[in-house]
DNA sequence: CCCCCCCC
């Protein structure tokens, strides 16, 4: 049989038997093979662009070698995947001096599905155990040659998806530093790694959404754990690999997105790799947290909306959460964000993940316009359930005398409600209280008069406490007013001073001290509260607790009283 | 040769 194999460099690869195998799905002894048949024939080899192996000997040596030589149409369809894709053959079988595209197999392949009509009577299972095998078992040293030597022939053409930054590692195989980056071409996505001195070498070079000719890397069975790809290959640069920007690239496709509509995510599977775009109507605060394995890392977590009117929470991590900026409502798409079930339906941009602020493709100018064109009055429905969500999210939101009229708090459960509201006055005199100095105790400290201070819940007298807030207050809206609470956290975020320096100030500087309680008076804010009918001495009482404080965000909040205009009108 | 994809 007589094959031509087409390489992406536009050489013709000639065999009079040719003869291919795959690196990867074969173990170290059946690669011995191949190189001992070109060590001693100076054959041609070469790796093609999706990992599998071609090389061609001389007719001479067939029969010797033919007894261990792993010959089945499977193989030789390998040599049909070549042309410098990712994916996709372009290979062709001579018959008759004219070139025609032969069959294309586009599954993976599997020694036992070769056809015997077509296939050599010399097919043979790897030699695993075999006698022959000692013999040729000194040539082993020439793997190494062969892979440098022999096997970087092709070259493919390709545009950077995404780019990792660096990362180093210390275990206890060694150190070192690495990055990774995903191309695409016409026929598919594969991932590239480079390790240590080719990170040097390679990484600025790599830049997202360019385009670049490689050549020489490495080949090996992508671990399906890490690597996302539809592609069973992944590769792994090295000294003699090489890496040239392209300058006619435009007939790569650019960055692939298969955007989901937010709507559609509640029908999809947990963990799900998926594509979305939409507005980022509200972006959380970024914050600091402390994964399971003790490290640090910040988080940020949008509410991404589009034209079905849902609404989704998605989570970016790290560098992209401190540098999200998401005031201006950017259109924000993140290709390969995973599913997660948390609370509903949620995102999670993995390190894989690609986030595009407003990004130059026409989905984006759709939302866009859509967004601004009213669908940032719609009452948008989020698939994530966020307690305590950013600002905007999920507000169940009331007005004071709402909180009255629909008897708020006397179900068995708490309700919670947002309001906005303007503080018309708190009582300062009561609002501190010298709290246990423990640091989970805020029991209020009796004062022993001796210069010691005993909290009865940790049974213990301490020389020193802790002031502690838990003010009253009355908020008003323009139909009614309400007495809160507000414990520490909130009292502080509404006085804007932490309860410490109010406890020095009211020591020190009474002057100062009424100040802050003037300055605070006629402030307005965004309260969420907790409403509960409490039952103390046979007497009942709405309790309204305040949870948490935040500004007006006028623009959401009047998006928010257009809304409510608009429902109202309907 | 990495392999971390996190948190509520």
């Amino acid at each position: 049989t007589r094959y031509r194999v087409r390489m992406s460099d536009g050489r013709h690869l000639w065999s009079a038997f040719l003869l291919a195998t795959q690196l990867n799905h074969l173990s170290e002894e059946n690669l011995l093979v191949p190189h001992c048949v070109c060590l001693l024939k100076k054959t041609t080899t070469s790796t093609l662009s999706d990992g599998r192996y071609v090389f061609s000997y001389l007719c001479a040596l067939h029969l010797l070698f033919c007894l261990f030589i792993i010959l089945d149409m499977e193989i030789l369809q390998s040599a049909e995947k070549s042309g410098g894709l990712i994916g996709n053959p372009t290979t062709y079988k001579e018959s008759g001096g004219t070139a025609s595209p032969m069959k294309t197999s586009a599954e993976k392949p599997s020694p036992s599905k070769f056809s015997p009509s077509e296939a050599s009577s010399s097919k043979f299972s790897p030699m695993k155990g075999s006698a022959a095998f000692v013999w040729f078992a000194p040539l082993l040293w020439c793997k190494v040659i062969i892979t440098r030597v022999f096997s970087p022939r092709w070259t493919i053409r390709a545009r950077v998806m995404n780019k990792s930054s660096i990362r180093t590692w210390n275990n206890s195989r060694g150190e070192g530093k690495l990055f990774s980056f995903e191309i695409v071409d016409e026929s598919g996505e594969m991932k590239i790694t480079a390790f240590n001195k080719e990170v040097d070498k390679f990484f600025s070079l790599v830049e997202q959404g360019k385009v670049y000719y490689i050549s020489k890397a490495t080949l090996k069975v992508a671990n399906k754990q890490y690597n996302t790809l539809k592609h069973d290959y992944e590769m792994t640069l090295h000294a003699h690999s090489s890496i040239m920007p392209c300058a006619d690239g435009q007939d790569i496709p650019a960055v692939q997105c298969d955007f989901v509509p937010i709507a559609e995510l509640e029908n999809r599977d947990k963990d799900a790799i998926i594509d979305v775009i939409g507005v980022c109507k509200t972006a959380e605060d970024v914050s600091r947290i402390t994964t399971k394995s003790s490290r640090e890392v910040s988080k940020r977590t949008l509410h991404l909306i589009d034209t079905t009117g849902k609404m989704v929470a998605a989570t970016l991590w790290g560098e992209e959460a401190e540098k999200f900026e998401g005031s201006e409502q950017p259109v924000v798409a993140i290709k390969g964000a995973r599913l997660s079930d948390f609370g509903g339906r949620s995102l999670s941009a993995l390190f894989s993940s690609t986030v595009m602020v407003n990004p130059d493709i026409p989905e984006a100018f759709r939302l866009r316009a859509w967004y601004d064109q009213g669908g940032y009055a719609l009452a948008s429905q989020s698939l994530s359930e966020t307690k305590s969500g950013g600002s905007g999210m999920r507000m169940n939101w009331k007005t004071l005398s709402d909180v009255k009229n629909e008897n708020l708090g006397h179900g068995e459960k708490a309700d919670y409600f947002s309001c906005v509201a303007t503080l018309l006055y708190s009582r300062k005199d009561t609002c501190l209280y010298r709290a246990c100095p423990s640091v989970d105790c805020n029991k209020k400290v009796l004062d022993q008069h001796n210069g010691w201070f005993r909290c009865e819940k940790c049974n213990r007298e301490f020389p020193n406490f802790k002031y502690r807030l838990l003010l009253s207050a009355n908020l008003a809206d323009f139909g009614d007013n309400q007495w809160v609470t507000c414990f520490q956290e909130t009292a502080e975020a509404l006085l804007g001073h932490s309860a410490e320096t109010l406890g020095q100030l009211r020591d020190t500087d009474e002057a100062a001290f009424d100040a802050v309680f003037q300055k605070a008076n006629f402030t307005t804010h965004i309260f969420k509260n907790r409403v509960k009918l409490e039952t103390y001495n046979d007497e009942s009482r709405v309790k309204v607790t305040v949870m948490e404080v935040q500004p007006v965000n006028h623009r959401e909040y009047s998006r928010m009283l257009l809304s409510n205009i608009h429902n109202l009108i309907q």
